[in-house]
DNA sequence: CAGTGGTCTAGACCACGCT
DNA sequence: GCGTGGTCTAGACCACTGT
């Protein structure tokens, strides 16, 4: 009879709606949402049913939550982008300042082989390849070549100049927000590209991280690959 | 005047109330946790209180949760291991047999420098070290070496031969549950020793993947490090 | 069918941040 | 003091699992 209704909670649907909205341009980046009686009043459901889904979007990082204040649609800001997307420590355990970034190159290209599939494209489409280098304390210790679709970064390859967040400058121009990713952590071995950008000697192990970053809405919108001096870096994972 | 009550929250009395149960053993690795609303009559709360505890405790994975069946103690089982503390995939994607592991060498020695640091000791205590080499497919691709404070795993020395879930024989034997765990990657270049465990060439890049892991009650119990064939596999990470 | 966790509601009250 | 999110309670009902 396959009678089967997968059956869908209540708080899902709140969850999706609100996401949407947000999507949809209705919340901006940090802006505060109604409370939960208003938005339980505006879809007619109970307060706790909202609060439940808030939670919710609160835990995937979609909105912030702050006791006495409200709810914020979540901003790609520096500070919570390093929290959530880079995880790279210094070897000696010293804090150090933030990260800048320089830019080496900035071209377009066709996607094809690796690029085409990490970042799973149908066709052969335009992407931007970003090439730059990251300082800590003037100290350069990463090299990143980084992928975009034409397509969802249209007039990108017009620029002159990047911010050293690009994931806030995605949100801020390209109405993108980098809300997942997936890193997969590799060791190589130093070559003279690595030697002219980042100055590590030629055969001196690096990590090399390859991320695919998706958005609020799930779709691939860039493919990164970063190279990390390890004798300065290394890369954290908390499991829990 | 000073006069600041911290304010802590009903349900967290409960999840520590919980949570010390398990750890005293009133509750087994495996066993049921009365339902939800014997739980609340025994600790003189509502069912909501116990419910919003134990979801938490199930975040933590300290217990996990079926509906339709009830509340269990987590095992440190061989498959629940590999899905939160073992995140090494091949390079090529496929999915190949579980991990196995060949016990190379244990012996007793005194805690110094990074070991004794790493494991929090105060004094040069003795620990447990084992060399060994996990094998997928029966290629070795990974060598561990682990440092064990005898403190708390007092006759593991005289053990001949260990499974291959640590983690789980230290529940079972030790009872204790490993719960959190922080991993450290670099890249290092394969030395003779490397050469002679896992059989990757000399100067070949490897990951070094340097683990601290906390018991139930956050107490240090394990440090281990390993040292990964890169041409093999990569560690991945998901970040949300 | 009995028992468990999961959802949803309604209402009271508390803690917090801002003004 | 006001408005926000956070806690706690009580109760009804639903969905899932195993017997």
């Amino acid at each position: 009879m396959n009678n089967k209704t997968p059956f869908k909670p209540l708080y899902q649907e709140v969850q999706q709606a609100i996401t949407h909205k947000i999507i949809a341009g209705e919340w901006k980046p940090g802006e505060m949402l109604p409370s939960e009686f208003q938005l339980a009043d505006m879809l007619g459901v109970s307060q706790g049913t909202v609060r439940k889904a808030l939670n919710a979007l609160g835990e995937s990082n979609v909105v912030y939550r702050r006791q006495g204040v409200g709810t914020f649609v979540s901003e790609n800001t520096l500070k919570d982008m390093l929290f959530h997307f880079f995880h790279y420590k210094f070897n000696d355990g010293s804090e150090r300042g933030l990260p800048t970034a320089k830019l080496i190159k900035m071209r377009l290209i066709k996607a094809r082989g690796k690029i085409k599939e990490e970042l799973a494209l149908d066709h052969e489409e335009k992407v931007v390849e970003i090439t730059r280098t990251r300082l800590i304390d003037r100290t350069a210790c990463i090299s990143e070549k980084i992928y975009l679709p034409l397509r969802y970064f249209d007039g990108l390859d017009q620029e002159g100049g990047l911010p050293n967040s690009l994931y806030h400058y995605y949100q801020e121009q390209f109405q993108i927000t980098i809300n997942k990713a997936s890193d997969k952590i590799r060791a190589v071995i130093a070559n003279q590209t690595d030697n002219d950008l980042i100055g590590v000697a030629l055969g001196q192990p690096l990590l090399e991280v390859s991320r695919v970053a998706k958005a609020l809405d799930g779709k691939i919108v860039e493919y990164r690959i970063s190279r990390v001096d390890s004798e300065q870096l290394h890369y954290l994972v908390e499991l829990n």
